[in-house]
DNA sequence: GTTAGCACTCAAGTCTACCGAGTGCCAGTG
DNA sequence: CACTGGCACTCGGTAGACTTGAGTGCTAAC
């Protein structure tokens, strides 16, 4: 009751006392889903003060737009901007110890090419956090030919299997309706492996203009390959956990705009790399811009390889979200993940 | 009360009557959605017969499992084998022409490897039926080895790179701790190609047991092969219009069970295969035997190709859905599918 | 600045009544 | 004797009236 002054510290643009109700909202309402009233904040503070007190902050706190109200007699939520606050002035935690243990042991154990170990992470992810899990690896744009091979497949088909210095193969199909002899593949193959290997899939190939069959395979090897370019380039993504979606928010119609986000490949990478480019680990509510997912949250962790962003993870919920665990969990298993890369290039 | 033959023709084990009014209630119910009454029967019938002797009918139907009522005073509804009796009596239809154009303009204008294709096809069933399609592309368990080649990642990784003669193209890690110059990985690959061009994955192979660099790559890469070889027989698996789920259901707890199992991927292959064996092409409610699908129906049709089924395509909605469209587009695309395969093999 | 007190608001639950779609039964009819 | 019209009955759904209680905003007092 009685009055000493206010305490200096001010956190953010908020005086320590409002942050210290807001920060009592949020967790009160991650944990109940129910708008949370000045007792309820009152009595989970160690602030000390009475509902009554509470209520004047709550009420500038909803005037500066960080709470909310569904109706005039229920309690307060809060909003995209209070979630905002809260998780800026999150202090770093760490993952507990099982899970810690569960993420050492995965990567202890995890075998495989990198596409499978990227799709059994997005798995773990969401099994970890309960959540639906998002995870990009990275295009080859940058990755150099290391072998390129023509393979007859039959008179007038032959598929050209490309290797890249990252590890990845691609393959295309390559049609010759004139027809063409096995050695001239062959020599057909050899030719292309002069000519591609060490170039990148942005640089111009000179191509031979001659008009005989190896010429003409090497020409349509070449052109299969750069045409396909821009698809190749194109990042692989992997979706844990879509039924997560179902658990999280109530509305059906919710449910089915956010699941036919992410059905679209392109978007979900571009949504993640344009959350990675702004530099922040989360994007809430609407600020990514997304309408559909307004009403979630998306926390990225990148993976860096060598100075290199090779990937990213992402993990989507609603914005009632446990934001300390679900960060530190996208944390460890980023770190993990980078080092198990690290450790072993190309498996 | 009283006990009178039953007439005459019968269709199944039902009496022509029985029939039309057992399909006027499964149309009727899956447009409105409602429980269905004896005047609505009356009123879409031909039969001329008042809604009384509808409703005697009806009790028999329900006595005898084909109809449901879900209270006294309600209508009544199909149950699963009153499903099952609609679709085993079902005229083929024939998909409509704006459809059918659109089938056919898809597979005239895809392009890309049989993956991209199979993906794209997903897509395609789900846009045009409005469920949730699933596209198994076969493993090449019978394919044989058309090339190997073993890569030079770094000093000590490899890829082994493998070209099947469906046109499938595989990839290994193989490490070598003690490290091989380039002409020991070259002259492997020579190896490797003489050791397992024209064999299965199934068939053992006579490694050299010597222990110079060479013999040691060319073990690790045979071994890298065959061990992984139960997973790359695994099919493919594209899912499309994953969303459609919550469309299809409103129990939220129910999409998410059904969202649960299309996660599951193995789980999904056997489902498409046990369909598939059964020689039905539909599958309701529960007669597949997965309890969380047991509010849904799946129709399943065999892509052939040489006389030997190389993949399926499914559709999987409520029970609830129109069978004879859905089941035409589905024969539909399966034909378009092989026919497309047929056409151009490899491509 | 803080608080207790109080009047006020409003979603949610309960109760009642009622409507109407649909049924099952039965007696009458061609 | 199959069919029908008539009728009493059932029961889910809706609407309105009332109550409850959580939570608020305001204000006067400390």
């Amino acid at each position: 009751m009685a009055r000493r002054r206010p305490p200096p510290v001010a956190s953010g643009d908020l005086d320590a006392r409002k942050a210290t109700i807001l920060r009592a909202v949020v967790t009160e309402h991650v944990d109940t889903a129910q708008p949370v009233g000045s007792s309820a904040v009152a009595a989970a503070t160690d602030l000390e003060v009475s509902p009554a007190t509470v209520r004047t902050e709550m009420v500038a706190l909803e005037r500066e737009g960080y709470l909310a109200q569904p109706h005039t007699s229920a309690g307060r939520v809060p909003t995209d901007k209070g979630y905002r606050f809260f998780v800026d002035h999150l202090e770093r935690g760490a993952v507990g110890a099982a899970q810690q243990s569960r993420v050492r042991d995965f990567f202890a154990h995890v075998r495989g090419e990198m596409e499978d170990v990227l799709e059994q992470t997005s798995k773990l992810l969401s099994q970890l956090t309960s959540h639906t899990s998002v995870v990009v690896g990275a295009g080859h744009s940058r990755a150099s030919v290391l072998s390129v091979q023509l393979v007859n497949l039959d008179a007038h088909h032959h598929l050209l299997v490309t290797v890249f210095s990252d590890g990845t193969v691609t393959k295309h199909s390559v049609m010759d309706a004139a027809g063409a002899s096995a050695p001239d593949v062959a020599e057909a193959s050899r030719q292309l492996n002069a000519l591609l290997i060490g170039t990148t899939l942005g640089s111009r190939i000179q191509v031979p203009s001659r008009a005989d069959a190896v010429a003409r395979l090497v020409r349509e090897a070449t052109s299969a390959l750069h045409e396909a370019a821009p698809t190749i380039e194109g990042e692989q993504v992997y979706i844990g956990g879509s039924s997560r979606v179902a658990e999280a928010f109530d509305g059906v119609e919710t449910v089915r705009a956010v699941l036919s986000i992410l059905e679209q490949e392109l978007v979900v990478v571009s949504l993640i790399e344009d959350i990675l480019d702004a530099d922040v680990a989360v994007a809430i509510g609407s600020e990514h811009g997304l309408e559909p997912l307004s009403a979630c949250a998306v926390i990225v962790a990148p993976v860096v390889l060598e100075g290199e962003t090779v990937g990213a993870l992402g993990l989507l919920g609603p914005t009632r979200m446990r934001y300390r665990e679900v960060m530190a969990t996208a944390q460890a298993v980023s770190d993990e993940l980078t080092r198990h890369f690290g450790g072993e290039p190309g498996a």
